[in-house]
DNA sequence: CTGGGGACGGGGCCC
DNA sequence: CGGGCCCCGTCCCCA
């Protein structure tokens, strides 16, 4: 389909295919690294050329500078969809995932390497908004005092409480953690996709700009985390700062050096090594910022390094020559830096987790690295979701996550936290450390129409970064400090998300309640300041377009809404309640709301409108699920074929297929069908002209036979009519089926040709015979009395009618034999059946 | 014409 | 009270 086509490179997970992919993505991303370190400011130029020509440097930086001032709570508030880890399911060992591996979401994919499953990183396997929320991180937590002696710290986060450290979380063990293991660290501002964040007592992975299919997915410290952890705002200061020494370290370690092209080493550095200074980890630790570094009971003698990447401990290996000379891909370079021996992940250091769990705490060799062609992403959960097709890889194929990933697909900032996560505890502050050692930048160029999404721009002399200090809010800064110095800066290009309505600031700068969940509370929105349209964040991201941020509410007030606790007209009571109707259709509601939503019908108000298409919609959610259609998700699988639907209702309608549902039944055949629609259009079958028209009821039929034999005692309008008993219910409901059959007989062949045979008496007693022959051989089947009657379509069929057959013996008209309506032949009927 | 799917409108109900 | 979720229904398109 050509809706597969645009992802489809990443679902070619093949080792044949993606190698190629790969291969070519290697070239991209060595050029862009290149270029990246060796000339950091250039790589806005670079990425901005291959793969956001349709953003704006304006748009861009707007969107960069804004992103970049949020503090970890307006990353938290302000975050448009959530998306869930991939629920536990049993049997997910049975197909040899770990519990890490088994838990990415549906839309990711880990990047692999094509030998091995080793996960080496994590890429989008679709169109991932700005404003995502990934997470909560998963891990084992140990308080100081409970962390093992011995302990693997490589995975180690800690978590923070008012600035103290509270507690580790541990992503080693990949039974115990979840896919956020195997993020890779963005080594620039240009590759960072990702903003790690501590809410609460847990770490989220926010997307700060749009990410595209086949991007790796790349964290790094949200500003006030960095902040918080004294580091440097910038990943590629950071950078700079990395290869500064290691340069020092390759100077100094110029002796010991390991040649690249002997027996690679897994090799791993911590972002506390690149501060510090891979020189060796001992003696370049003072440099760092210790200070910043959470005093921790348990290390005495070695710093944390939870998410080691670069040989923090190794310094002189090739990789810090690969690195510095940048003469080898960074592709392969990770690839060689992380290899490890054997096929389990669990032994294998992603470039995110880049340590292995076995390998030394100071990064002891590994084993022979594969070539970068040998790569691959695969993807996890694949199936026949258009745009990506299941990789034929063995190493893929089995996998079909279960269920959505997308329980809570989209949410509001103010939406409780989902995934069981922990209720924000305020005060809490994490400590990150993201990894180094992926060097992948997000070289898939973007899909049409994101542009506008880009956040970062990989370019240290970009403005986020010269001003990123005034980004270091404090932890306390609230919503709508924050946002309201936002909106000063950012004026109506403020990069809104969807809904951004109730806490951006007001393009004009009007304060109000920052998180509240009502945006109108308490909001004074005068009407010259609100936007006739709302718009959403995350649709104008998408967009490409920057339009005002605005408060949905308050759009909706401003676009004609009848009011904040107001109706244009005054609500009747009735039976002392209050009731809803509307003054249009007179519908009621149980609720107000219920009904000022209905209004906008008659209104023709659809204050939700998508900035990217600018469609409008009465209700945000029906928003949110139109924005489905530009992000490409389908959050809903069917479990029996794992084909993802965007939504519930269309996976229901798809789910009949498998269970063989036709609910939708035509009364005049015996067509069933599993949509209504299709019953509608089938419907037109039967509405041919039918001339002949009963003289007492509403039937008319095609073809004159069939009036005849419904006249011949079947009308209930004659028989009524007729001065005989009336009939019972239940005997006007077998006439009912009666006609109904006599009705489908009109629609058959077998009226055509009977019409045109004009037998008369004779054959219309013969097919009346028929007719309700077949009536009572349904009703004989069902009830195992059946013994074949040797009138009816049997003599119909001596006669050359026989086909009627085919449409009767369908039929599930069942007709009561003591019906005193019945005609005489089927009395007879009964009896001799009775007698047999 | 049928079957299947995508997209959307609308309302009920819960939080 | 509004937001969000869920559901049903409808229309349209395409094979």
């Amino acid at each position: 389909m050509d809706s597969q086509l645009g992802c489809h490179w990443l679902g070619r997970a093949t080792s044949h295919s993606s190698a190629m992919l790969t291969t070519e993505g290697a070239h991209t991303v060595e050029h862009d690294n290149v270029k990246m370190d060796t000339e950091p400011h250039r790589d806005t130029e670079t990425q901005m050329d291959t793969r956001s020509k349709m953003a704006t440097d304006t748009d861009s930086k707007m969107e960069e500078a804004d992103m970049m001032k949020w503090t970890e709570v307006e990353f938290e508030e302000k975050c448009t969809y959530i998306v869930k880890d991939t629920p536990r399911e049993a049997g997910t060992e049975s197909k040899g995932l770990t519990r890490a591996e088994a838990s990415l979401p549906r839309n990711l994919a880990f990047k692999q390497l094509a030998d091995s499953k080793e996960v080496i990183g994590v890429a989008s396997r679709e169109y991932i908004p700005k404003g995502t929320r990934f997470g909560p991180l998963v891990g084992q937590s140990y308080t100081a005092d409970s962390v093992p002696k011995d302990a693997n710290r490589k995975y180690f986060w800690r978590i923070y409480s008012e600035g103290d450290f509270h507690h580790f979380v541990d992503g080693l063990d990949e039974e115990r953690s979840n896919w956020m293991r195997y993020v890779n660290p963005a080594h620039s501002a240009g590759e960072q996709n990702l903003a790690a964040c501590q809410n609460g007592t847990n770490i989220y992975f926010y997307t700060v700009r749009a990410i595209p299919p086949g991007t790796e997915l790349l964290v790094w410290y949200c500003p006030e985390f960095a902040h918080r952890l004294h580091y440097l705002p910038s990943e590629e200061l950071m950078m700079q700062k990395l290869k500064q020494s290691l340069l020092e370290a390759k100077q100094q370690a110029s002796e010991e050096h390991v040649s690249s092209s002997s027996a690679p080493v897994k090799i791993e550095h911590s972002v506390s090594s690149i501060l510090g200074g891979p020189t060796t980890s001992s003696k370049r630790e003072p440099s760092r910022p210790l200070a910043t570094r959470p005093r921790c009971a348990d290390s005495p003698d070695r710093p944390l390094y939870p998410r080691a990447l670069y040989p923090p401990f190794r310094p002189h290996s090739h990789l810090t020559e690969e690195f510095l000379s940048l003469k080898t891909s960074p592709v392969q370079f990770c690839y060689t830096a992380i290899r490890s021996p054997g096929n389990q992940s669990s032994a294998t250091p992603s470039p995110s987790a880049r340590s292995s769990p076995e390998s030394s705490p100071d990064g002891s060799p590994a084993a022979p690295q594969p070539t970068p062609q040998s790569s691959s992403f695969y993807s996890r959960g694949l199936g026949p979701f258009p745009g990506y097709s299941p990789p034929a890889a063995p190493l893929s194929s089995p996998f079909y996550p279960p269920g959505p990933h997308y329980s809570r697909y989209m949410l509001p900032h103010h939406y409780p936290l989902p995934g069981g996560g922990v209720p924000a505890v305020g005060g809490m502050f994490p400590r990150m450390y993201p990894l180094f050692s992926s060097l992948l930048p997000p070289n898939m160029p973007l899909l049409p129409g994101e542009a506008g999404c880009r956040f970062l721009l990989p370019n240290s002399s970009h403005p986020s970064f010269s001003t990123h200090r005034d980004f270091l809010l404090s932890a306390t800064t609230s919503a709508l400090s924050a946002a309201t110095t936002l909106g000063d800066k950012a004026g109506p290009h403020y990069p809104h998300h969807p809904y951004s309505g109730h806490d951006h600031p007001h393009p004009h700068g009007h304060p109000h309640a920052p998180t509240s969940g009502s945006p109108t509370a308490g909001t004074a929105a005068p009407s010259e300041h609100m936007p006739t349209k709302p718009t959403s964040a995350l649709l104008g991201s998408a967009s490409g377009r920057q339009e005002e941020a605005m408060n949905l509410s308050k759009m909706k007030r401003g676009g004609g809404s009848t009011g904040y606790k107001t109706l244009p007209y005054p609500l009747k009571k009735q039976n002392g309640k209050i009731k809803y109707e509307c003054n249009v259709c007179s519908k009621t509601f149980g609720q107000l709301s219920n009904l000022k939503v209905h209004l906008r019908v008659h209104s023709g108000e659809r204050p939700f409108k998508c900035s990217t298409c600018s469609k409008g919609f009465t209700q945000l959610a029906h928003l949110q699920k139109h924005f489905l259609v530009h992000t490409g998700e389908k959050p809903h699988e069917c479990s029996v074929c794992h084909k993802r639907f965007s939504s519930t209702s269309n996976l229901k309608t798809h789910l009949r297929l498998h269970s063989g549902e036709k609910p939708y039944s035509c009364k005049l055949c015996p067509a069933k069908f599993t949509q209504f629609v299709h019953l509608k259009l089938h419907k037109r079958l039967h509405s041919r002209e039918r001339p002949h028209k009963c003289p007492h009821c509403h039937r008319h039929y095609i073809h004159l036979c069939s009036l005849r034999l419904h006249l011949k005692g079947y009308c209930l309008a004659a028989v009524t009519s007729s001065g005989g008993p009336t009939p019972s219910p239940s005997t006007q409901e077998e006439l009912q089926r009666i006609n109904e059959e006599i009705e489908r007989f009109d629609m058959s062949d077998h009226a055509e040709r009977l019409d045109q045979l004009q037998g008369g008496v004779e054959v219309e007693a013969v097919l009346e015979k028929q007719v309700l022959g077949m009536l009572w051989r349904e009703m004989d089947l069902k009830t195992s009395g059946y013994r074949h009657h040797k009138g009816g379509a049997s003599e119909l069929q001596s006669t050359g009618y026989g086909l009627y057959n085919s449409v009767n013996e369908t039929s599930v008209i069942k007709l009561r034999r003591s019906s005193p309506l019945l005609p005489s032949n089927v009395t007879i009927k009964q009896e001799s059946e009775e007698q047999a």
